[in-house]
DNA sequence: ATAATTTTTTAGACTTATCTAAAAAAATGA
DNA sequence: TCATTTTTTTAGATAAGTCTAAAAAATTAT
């Protein structure tokens, strides 16, 4: 008897990948709401879908409990994870593009089915570890190199960090901290926290900066 | 007034891309059914499906007429073309894939939207001229730069010829070139077109090759 | 604890692309 | 030419994914 691989559909990708992208950040079940507003869809399109990936054993799924991947679930995301992250590495590195650019591309391609090319394309890449935003790159076993992070803004007067990631990927954010030379492998020194709206002021380069509390939270650095 | 950049489908590029292959091979207009039969499908959906392209404008469908492609059909096809070729190219060249691996991967790739992503990917290749299995590349205004081909059948006892392109794609058959050391910018000479049965003998490398009608049929040369 | 609010689900409808079966038109052939 | 065959189109159904509106469940607030 033959057996044929499980096909996903493109939404079903992209479902499953919302709700790893959500656990991450939630670590509690996550909720009909939350999906309906990462994909900017409705909730009862959402409800729909998620009977759907429960009847697959994607997802475990009860009535207004919310939702937890399953092991084949989070495999399927963090294989798109994987392939998003590699095809925006690519995107940077071979093809020149900005780091602002290559999200939207890359979610397009990293619905190319063929396990064969991603590996392949690791390969050729020599596989690189981190992406152009300094998010890991899991192997092709689904393993992910994560590194202790920290926003900018749990840092105290004088400390010392590189830049290592971020939390926030608009072309917008990104483009900002470009014009702010706040770039992944930046060494920054915080120098103060202004009380009066919790904003930071921080050394790059000899030169000096002043960044938003809610920027500085999306900057991610090793102390 | 904003005017939005009319986004086909996947499964209209596909019909398109097909009309196109078709017309290629037929001169006349290409007929519901050779349509079904390229893209595996029923005459009732093809004719669902002509009459859409219609309505967008990319091909001139009467009822029980056949279609052509409009300009700007045919301008999307070969766009789809030149995708899937390039694609193709990096596929060999860069990911170290052989000739008849690729199509498949590239039937996919060749939907990928961005004409950034295809101009830097031609760059990146260094403006490839034809395609693994020698087919013509069309470059970013559609242009496509055609040598002049004859099928090994056509030649004549004690003609030579390079080979330049196939007609026929499927991996089996290109795995069997490669057996057979007939692959792309090999040099051969035709010594016999045997009176039986058409078969012909030719000289690849000093060895000496039995092919069926049929292979040389689908083996093209410049003399 | 119960009322008000928010979240989630259900019900029913719409769109895209597909199919089968039957009807209509075109092509073929005696 | 007129009957037969082939091709193409129409009609009506189905599946996937979405939507709105309304109902049901859960949460929050008094």
């Amino acid at each position: 008897m033959i057996r044929f691989v499980e096909m996903n559909s493109y939404t079903e990708e992209n479902y499953l990948k919302s709700i790893y992208h959500l656990s991450l950040s939630n670590e509690e079940s996550v909720s009909t709401n939350s999906i309906a507003a990462a994909l900017n869809t409705k909730a009862a399109s959402v409800t729909d879908m998620l009977k759907k990936l429960a009847d697959k054993k994607l997802i475990n799924y009860t009535k207004y409990q919310g939702v937890t991947l399953t092991e084949e679930g989070n495999g399927i995301a963090i294989n798109i994870v994987r392939k998003h992250r590699l095809w925006e590495y690519f995107l940077v590195e071979k093809l020149n593009f900005k780091w602002d650019e290559v999200h939207e591309l890359a979610e397009e391609l990293e619905h190319i089915t063929s396990a064969e090319l991603v590996d392949r394309l690791d390969k050729f890449l020599n596989f690189p570890k981190y992406d152009p935003h300094g998010d890991p790159i899991p192997d092709n076993t689904g393993r992910i190199k994560k590194h202790e992070l920290i926003p900018i803004s749990a840092l105290k007067d004088g400390d010392k960090g590189i830049i290592m990631g971020v939390r926030e990927h608009t072309p917008v954010f990104l483009q900002y901290l470009e014009k702010m030379n706040l770039t992944i492998g930046k060494h920054i020194q915080l120098i103060e926290v202004v009380a009066f709206d919790a904003s930071v002021i921080l050394k790059v380069n000899k030169e000096t900066v002043s960044l938003s509390r809610d920027a500085a939270k999306n900057i991610l650095v090793t102390v």
